[in-house]
DNA sequence: ATTGTTATGATAATCATTATCATTTGACAG
DNA sequence: CTGTCAAATGATAATGATTATCATAACAAT
């Protein structure tokens, strides 16, 4: 915990930009709900529980930042909201995720499925792949009887 | 394009909503601009030239009852706002899209290239797949020198 | 200490989408 | 036909997430 923070900072310092009380408690926060996928608004109650002074504007522009930073992925399942999802750190793709239509729930897959699949979209499409976003729609094994 | 509004009328009367002029201006809008990703504000706006007495509230309620009869698909690319795609007819599976990073062109993949990867998924993470969302973000062979 | 830049918090503004509601339309029964 | 009724529409108000504004605070560098 205390190292990622750390490696956070060196990151926001590399482009001059400082760790503040504000932006540790909001990157606290995202740590310690690293599975959840959570919105600026949850966000902004959690660290209040840390921060209470903190103003949601704040919270704003810290998750802007961390999402210019690549050290989250501003993420959208379609309800009307963006949702925040801390990266894994090191790794070099955005991870998949699997929807819940009966319960809602946000499940993560953390395994690249999608190696081949770019090579053909490299070559076929000619298109430089950068990123890409995966989620699927279905039941999950919960609710699957 | 008069069979295949015929056959979303159908679709329609079979779940006993009617293909108003208003609805049909839409749906005309749609297939005429079938390549593009069109936000409600867009469709209003080219509904507007055939149908200048329509509301947007309609144009929204349209593509909403759309969506749900699976005629579009409501996409979200991350600026703002909700976009809306036609379905190839008779696709089981909802095609893929490659996002330029570079001029924000937005390029279609019909083929369905996940076929190995959804069985992984059903198998490994015991997943009911009903839909999935797949996009790449990007350089697209325009931009790439 | 002084200056200047960056960050913050409160709040107003914006913008897409949804809700409301009076009116219109069109199908159907008598 | 004519009246009735549910569905659809259009204008507009309301909502809700996000962004912009601006005065103030923090803080690093001279």
């Amino acid at each position: 915990m205390e190292q990622r923070i750390d490696r956070i900072k060196k990151q926001l310092h590399s482009q001059s930009y400082k760790l503040t009380p504000q932006r540790e408690a909001t990157v606290r926060v995202l740590l310690e709900h690293e599975d959840d996928h959570l919105s600026a608004e949850e966000v902004y109650m959690l660290v209040k529980e840390k921060y209470p002074e903190i103003g949601l504007a704040t919270v704003y522009r810290t998750l802007e930042l961390l999402t210019e930073l690549k050290v989250v992925d501003k993420i959208n399942f379609g309800d009307g909201v963006s949702r925040y999802d801390l990266r894994q750190e090191g790794a070099d793709h955005f991870h998949h995720h699997l929807v819940c239509l009966e319960c809602g729930a946000v499940d993560e897959i953390q395994e690249d499925l999608l190696g081949d699949v770019e090579k053909v979209v490299e070559k076929r499409w000619n298109f430089e792949i950068k990123d890409h976003r995966l989620t699927f729609h279905g039941i999950c094994y919960r609710c699957r009887t």
